[in-house]
DNA sequence: ATGATTATATTCACCCATAAACATTTGCAA
DNA sequence: TTGCAAATGTTTATGGGTGAATATAATCAT
């Protein structure tokens, strides 16, 4: 189970150090993607694997499942940690998560996920603000503390 | 069943040492995260495992879902009492808090909380002023003293 | 009360994870 | 081949995390 919050940095070369925390349970080959709301997801090749087959099992005859494969696929890659604990985080995967200098790594139960600061920074800000109302809605999902 | 109010205090890095009350039933490593009202809250291994399983069972395309999991997993902590009773508490975690020296261990129920000396104050005056109108609101949630 | 025991607070010293700069290799193109 | 850029590897410095030692306070039994 992956969980908390790390600050890092990007090198000039795109590399970055992968929390010691996390690579203990990532292992020194995981998988990273394009995730949600502007984030990268990254999954151990065991999660990986589960994450595949989900996808593999969708209906291809659907658009819908066919732009979701693409969108997960195309920007999958296989990382290897190399001796220094460090990872390359490809530039198409970098620019879409506005990756540049300060990022974070956060433990997300079965995945992690890596933000640019200032994402990360924003989207806990949003959450501060609606707290009380996000609290809430979780109510009706059926999650109570 | 936790109870009791525990005043202590956090030290340069960040270490405080967990009440030897709340310890017998925390155990030697225990999960502290980010909590509401602006304190931290703590869960034995046993606790946090059933608060995991919940947040595992929500519907991640779900937005709503994906924040409230981000914000109870990024800021989940295993903390493991070293040999002379204290823990470590992640610089985020204490930010979030407003940890800086004094601060408050409460015990309530199933989890223990941390507050801020200041903070804790500040809400228990609050509710001796409206002590009246709390607990008639509490009517309304089926509660009878 | 008094001393003994346990709990809490504080300080110091060391080590490892990280950051950052630099060096080397590899692959590709001129 | 030669030069360049991308990728990979190495080195060093720093600060945060960790453990040990000591001091102070609180609790308990005699």
């Amino acid at each position: 189970m992956f969980m908390g919050e790390y600050n890092h940095s990007v090198d000039a070369k795109g590399r970055t150090i992968v929390p010691a925390k996390l690579r203990e349970e990532l292992g020194e080959t995981f998988v990273i993607t394009r995730g949600l709301d502007g984030c990268l997801f990254g999954y151990s090749d065991k999660e990986w694997e589960k994450f595949e087959e989900k996808l593999q099992s969708l209906p291809l005859n659907n658009k819908t499942a066919r732009t979701t494969v693409r969108y997960f696929l195309s920007g999958a890659s296989q990382c290897e940690v190399d001796k220094q604990g460090r990872i390359l985080i490809p530039a198409n995967l970098r620019e879409f998560a506005g990756l540049e200098k300060d990022i974070v790594f956060i433990g997300a139960a079965n995945r992690i996920e890596i933000w640019s600061k200032a994402k990360w920074d924003e989207c806990n800000e949003e959450y501060d603000d609606n707290m009380d109302e996000v609290i809430a809605d979780m109510e009706s999902l059926g999650f109570n503390l």
